[in-house]
DNA sequence: TATTAAAATAGTAACAGTTACTATTAATGG
DNA sequence: CCATTAATAGTAACTGTTACTATTTTAATA
């Protein structure tokens, strides 16, 4: 495969990753893989996480406008990310094969791939909204 | 409308960008804003790029990965990302309305909207790819 | 097993994009 | 005009990430 060492480091950022179904970022991760390996430094996270989404065993989440996060999932699967708190989880969603090429055909690119994203509020962020707002009437019934 | 106060700053920046294709980082419209007014600080480009935004008049664009671009144009579209140059284009792409509908379905997130984008080569890059690839053929039949 | 070359590491500095701060300037409403 | 207050220029600070470097570790070979 990839020419790639077997180190300790490199092994238990692999493995700490594939266990979450969260996906992380990169300090995250790092704050995870400490507890393991206390003095790994943060470069080696970041160097490793690239170097494993190179090589396929991750995925890299460029999602949009924040910081990356990382997937020990590798097939095809869309997100979707919670504007209040951040977080962000996958869906159990269809792979629109058939984009790309409609793509191919509504402009001029040679079109690789798509990322399609969605945009929400997680349970736990929509309970406490809920919360927030029966608070809220009930300060105005009761003023 | 919003509160926003009439600035020649203010209303530069707005122009410049309306009259772009393109999607500028920040910085990009900075140097173009500064061909009118040289004085100007790029704190002032980011925070009424960010105003503007809010209230909205232009359309932030966290594309993936990169630093931020914005768009003259608000009305919902879908960009594609030039993987070898960076730069964004509009797609003649039909919206999915109904795709958030899915998502809900998908998970339990209270879905609010969702980013497509495409990653592609543009037909500026992909004339180079060409090129190279005609001068590897050309070098091993000679060679 | 011992030797060796290359790869990886920890620690730290540098970097890029962006945001925050502050004294000064300018827009708006009266 | 004047007073209020938003906005500005200039700069410092911040955040996430990458680059650098001396040292350590891996893995291939003898
Ligand atoms: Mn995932
Ligand atoms: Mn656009
Ligand atoms: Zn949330
Ligand atoms: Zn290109």
């Amino acid at each position: 495969m990839g020419n790639l060492r077997n180190t300790s480091q490199r092994r238990v950022i692999l493995e700490e990753l594939v266990k979450l179904k969260t996906h992380p970022t990169a300090n995250e991760l790092y704050e995870i893989v400490r507890k393991r390996i206390p003095k790994i430094s943060l470069g080696t996270v970041y160097r490793n996480l690239e170097l494993l989404a190179e090589s396929g065993l991750i995925q890299k989440l460029d999602t949009a406008g924040t910081q990356k996060r990382f997937d020990g999932m590798v097939g095809d699967h869309y997100h979707v990310r919670c504007v209040k708190c951040g977080r962000v989880d996958d869906l159990d969603f269809p792979f629109l094969n058939s984009l790309n090429k409609s793509a191919s055909l509504a402009g001029n690119y040679k079109i690789i791939s798509h990322r399609l994203e969605f945009e929400g509020i997680c349970p736990e962020c929509r309970s406490q909204e809920l919360d927030g707002k029966s608070y809220v009437d009930h300060e105005r019934i009761t003023g």
